[in-house]
DNA sequence: TTTGATAGTAAGTGCTTACTAACTTAATGT
DNA sequence: ACATTAAGTTAGTAAGCACTTACTATCAAA
């Protein structure tokens, strides 16, 4: 068949499924960069390859379009995919009640998927300025679990005498933080890495050294 | 004069300056909110109580309001006043080598900022994400400096033998992200306090204490 | 080879947008 | 009192917006 041939993405006729998916993808792409009222479904036709109408015939409206997109990514690279579910080195720290690993892996994990879905973390934010409710969406099941999970983790190494008596969600903030406003900074405000250019294990080794250690020599009082 | 009397904002004829500032401020209100493509120029003169002819006579375009909001803004509340510069508690801190007091009284002046000026705030975020050029103004003139600023204090430390070996840069990133970020989290994310309600001082308290001891009881290794 | 379904388009719809021209109203100095 | 200036309006314009209608092209099964 000469469709096997030609089933790459460019060429004329697709399969409703494969063409739903590229506008799809067009769309995060095109919303990340100019947000939401900054984009015009002429523009994701344009980008797609195709007329305006078969926008419309995928997608009801616009925000019903902007909406596929979080069902989209919640079901790929899954949303709800935590880190301590995944992640083999993490669970190992856990295990080992080595509070260094667990921070230096935990950090790493996040900086490489913030690196790794730059569009998304924009739209994200995007959609957090808009009060859009994919925003609202991701933080209040997302956001709230990783808070609940850190955390206890914090709290069980207060019981276990190893960390000194600290709200633990004001060490939580503080972590994230770290790591948030370092991705924020490659992805919105020092793209070139003028200010600092490190690689993500330095970035989350020295964050979870500074919270664990600090950076005084010898401890206060 | 019956001018002096009604001089309140409401009332139906104001001088030139005074409804150009009206103006303004309704347009940082609304773009701040909506971002700039969000906002429309006859929602910025209704909520002017003005006509929609009364803005272009300000401004000769839409985009020549944004920029103008930069400009006064500069002017105003001094994105070029730096807090060493004006906050007395902070110099203090300086002169006496008091790290407590230092990252504690720069960290309470930033979220003391933030807290006082969301909109601006918020109209940062949206012109960093729409790659305008008053977010690469403010981050290239006024983060920069701040980012040299505050390496320069703790390579003083570490030559005094007070911090122990790491790139300041580093340490920097760290601490401004949680300012930052936990400015970010009150703004847009968590505007009723659900995951952490803490004033500002217990804020930069915190955070201060957690940059220069840690959470550990005691050091690794 | 026909047929029914589906991928696709061209050319609109009515409404909104940024922006303008031509005019009116109110304060002010002489 | 009156001319001048500046604050204000009304009623547009052309272009752009989200979205629709009415049509054609392509494919695969009967």
């Amino acid at each position: 068949m000469i469709k096997d041939l030609f089933n790459c993405d460019h060429i004329g006729r697709m399969t409703g499924d494969k063409r739903r998916e590229q506008i799809l993808r067009t769309a995060v792409n095109l919303f990340s960069h100019r947000g939401f009222s900054g984009t015009t479904t002429k523009e994701i036709a344009r980008a797609s390859g195709v007329s305006e109408a078969m926008v419309f015939r995928h997608f009801s409206t616009k925000d019903a379009l902007y909406g596929a997109i979080l069902e989209s990514k919640k079901c790929q690279d899954g949303l709800h995919q935590f880190p301590w579910e995944t992640n083999a080195e993490l669970q190992k720290a856990i295990n080992d009640k080595n509070d260094r690993d667990f921070f230096y892996h935990f950090g790493l994990d996040a900086l490489n998927n913030h690196q790794a879905d730059v569009g998304f973390m924009r739209l994200l934010f995007y959609s957090a300025l808009e009060e859009h409710e994919l925003a609202e969406r991701f933080f209040g099941e997302f956001v709230t679990q990783i808070y609940d999970f850190l955390s206890h983790y914090i709290e069980t190494r207060q019981r276990d005498g190893a960390m000194r008596e600290i709200n633990p969600r004001i060490v939580v903030r503080s972590f994230l933080g770290m790591l948030i406003h370092h991705s924020l900074n490659n992805i919105l405000w020092d793209k070139n890495r003028r200010l600092l250019r490190i690689t993500n294990e330095e970035a989350a080794s020295n964050f979870a050294d500074i919270l664990l250690n600090g950076v005084l020599k010898q401890r206060l009082r």
